[in-house]
Parts: C-alpha cells; structure tokens; sequence
DNA sequence: ATGTCAATAAATATCGATATTTTTGAAAGG
DNA sequence: CCTTTCAAAAATATCGATATTTATTGACAT
C-alpha cells in the first residue's frame, strides 16, 4: 500500500487526503519552488478526479503555499530571498506577541502540556519524528495565548520556514549549532514566566537559524 | 441585468464572480455570520455549477470568511467580541510594522499616491464610492512597504473589520465622531515622514472605532 | 416524556465528459 | 533574422450525473 491510498484511507474525503498530500510535496520541495502545477498529472498520481485536486490547490492558497493565478492554473509558491526575510520578519513580530500572551495567561496546565512538548522533542532527538516534536513544542509556546487567529497565522509561517530549511537542506552543508541549548533557553524562561527573556531567546533562535539559512539559500534568486 | 450576470460577464471565470459575490455577501451580512452555506441553493442562486462555487469558497477560506468542515460543507465565519477583539489586535500589531516600514521606504511618487488617496477619500465623503476610497486610502499608507505577505494579512484584517463594522450599523446609532479629522492627522505625519506619531494615529483610529463599534455589538454572543 | 434505531430525505463530495482558454509551433510576411 | 498570425495541441474551467455521507423523522421500547 503506498503513500497515498494510506493517506486516503485514514482521511475521510479525498480533497482532505489531496491537501495533505500536496502540501507535502511542497514542502520538501517535491514539487519545486514557482513550478506550475497541473491538474491532469496530479489528479493521475493521485488517483482522484479533478474536482478534489483542484479544491485542494484552492485550499493551499491559504497557506501561501499555492498561487492560483486565474484561468491558467496553480503553481507553487515561489521561493526568494526577500520572501524568506518577510516570513522571519513577520514570524518574529507575531510569535513575540503570541509568546507574551501565552504566559501572562500561564496556568499549571499549560506549563505541564509546555514540559511534555520540551521532553517529546528531546526524546526525539535524530529520530523522524523529530520534525514533528519540535514543531509542537514551538505550537505548545504560543498555544496559551488563545488566540485562534494568530496561531493560525503562526502555524502557516512555521510550515514556510520549513520548506526554506528544506530548501537549504538540499545544499551541502549541515546544521552545527547547538539547536537543544537554545530550545532549553526558551523552555526555562517561559516556564520561569519571564516573558521578557522568553521572547528575546525565541527571536534570537529563529533569527540566528534565519541566518544561518540564508547562507545556504545563496543559489536563490531575489 | 442583474448584478450576477454583471460580475459573470466583467470576471474571466465563474469561480472569480462567485468569489467575489459570496464575498460580498459575507462581508454585507446577506449571509449571516455563523450561518450555514448549502452549496445547492448558492449554485441555484449564482447560476452555476457546483464546483466554481466549491472553489470559492475554498479561496474563502484564505480570508477567514469562511470554514470548512470536512464532509459537512462549509459556513459563514462566525462573529464575536473575543474574534473582533483579536482583529484590533493584530490589525494594531501589523500595520504598525507596515506603516513604518512604509514611511521608512518613503519616496515622492508614494507621497504622491497618498496625495491622491487621501484627496479622493475627501471628495467622495457621503458618496456611495466612499468605502472604497477609503480602502485604498488606507492601502496606500502601507503600500510602499514592499512586503506583500504583510500587505495580504493587512487586507484580509481591513476587510474583517469591515464586516464587524457592516454588522454594527444594522444596529440604530450611527458614527458621530469626526473621522476625517482623524485621517488627516495620520496623513499629515506620514507625509512628514514621522513614523512615532503616525502609527500613533493610526491606532488610535483603530482604537476609537474599535471602542465605538463594540459598544454596538453588543447584541454578539462571546 | 425520553431515548434509540432504522428508514428516508437532504446535502456534500466526487467523477467523467465537455466547453473554453491558453500555449505551442510552424508558416508567412516584413 | 525577427516578428506576426493562425491552427493544432494542451490545459484549465465548468457542467451534470452519481456515489457517499450526514441529518431528519417517526415508530418503538423504556
């Protein structure tokens, strides 16, 4: 059984299984950065009719992961440097009032989920859910700050952050810094509920692997 | 001719007059907040298929208009304070960033465009172009930017407010306050070039609206 | 009355076929 | 040699019909 009768037998509708599917592909670069998407492959590779495909691509506009340009199609969102500096910019503005909020509203719950999502993460370590651990300890930061708008907001962001660190996963090089330090930084003052320190560790970690991304990202054009 | 068969013939494809009109509709309160969205009596009523009017509404999506509940169709977003209150927020949040962004870029040919937006809004006080003077009023304060994720965010948010503001006039009282003196000011700074005091203005604005309309809605659950 | 269950009705989701539009590529003209 | 033009090919957009799923109703038992 293969990847995609998988995803749509757990998912109840096949637009559902088609958005996962193709928002998958475009964030490990499978289908690559600007690249028009067409229907008719896909609707075959994905053995579904056009209706679902579509809706899915429609979907992903959200997301900013597709454009839909019309009455010529989709394509995958382009890739640029000016586009990867935008989405620090804006990660950094609204995580920083996100984190702010999640810990003037800190309860001992949240603080429970919050050591879970470190431990997880930790426990992950080199493992392939790694990828997963850690975008939930990032979700588990922001989560208290009750705000579904924002965290959609911050959610969408992360995913684009990930396509560009797959993106410069690609080049040669690998990560050196030392990411759980930094991790366990944020932890300690969020649990310490110092929002101040809290906030200024998360933002020095996302601009550090921004930058550190952005080297790797020489290739790209804008 | 009536206004469907309007946007039909002006809008390239089916999908973008019925984004447009469901839009519309949404915004307006046609189709109340919350309410449910049955595909088969939008199909009847925008005269077409299913699907375009599918894929609207999955485009609607990206605006927050709408959500999808999968296999059980879509609905009108709902409304309430606590989703009002986090639109101020983030509206506040993000177009201060963009204003100042936007001042800092500042070039003649964008104090010109201001020039003009801000000329047109004047002239079109109490016409029915009004709103959509001022739109582009406030459009062109972040315009010059340069960063289209924000500016996509800002409108999205722009258009929210709008909503709420549509909902609260259904109530009896009207706006007393001056608003254009309001403008002005926020016009005056940004051609000054004074970042500090036009983002003050700027939320100010937000505030004073966001104060006054929530005083109306008081009829909203949440 | 109240809750459950099955049968029916309604609505959504999806397919396959067709109409429209854009793209391609080769021939003609400047 | 470069542009323009037009027909063929490809791709998108849309429709109408059908399969699936969810919601409703009323009979029946508690």
């Amino acid at each position: 059984m293969n990847m995609i009768e998988i995803a749509r037998g757990k998912e109840t509708s096949a637009t559902r299984a088609a958005y996962l599917l193709v928002r998958d592909m475009i964030l490990t670069g499978a289908l690559p950065a600007g690249e028009k998407i067409k229907i008719e492959a896909l609707r075959k590779r994905l053995d579904m009719g056009a209706s679902p495909v579509r809706e899915a691509l429609s979907l992903l506009t959200s997301d900013m992961l597709v454009e839909r340009i019309d009455q010529r199609g989709f394509r995958a969102a382009p890739a640029s440097h000016a586009n990867f500096a935008e989405i620090l910019k804006l990660r950094c503005a609204l995580e920083d009032m996100a984190l702010r909020q999640s810990i003037e509203r800190a309860t001992p719950e949240w603080e429970e989920r919050l050591v879970l999502a470190h431990h997880h993460m930790n426990r992950a370590k080199e493992s392939a859910t790694f990828e997963d651990a850690h975008k939930a300890f990032h979700r588990a930061l922001l989560d208290n700050a009750a705000s579904p708008m924002m965290e959609r907001y911050c959610s969408q962001l992360y995913d684009l952050n990930i396509r560009y660190r797959n993106l410069a996963a690609s080049e040669k090089t690998y990560q050196r810094r030392d990411i759980s330090t930094e991790h366990a930084e944020i932890f300690e003052a969020a649990v310490q509920r110092d929002a101040d320190k809290a906030s200024t560790a998360l933002l020095s970690h996302y601009r550090l692997t921004g930058d550190y991304l952005a080297k790797q990202l020489a290739g790209l054009q804008g």
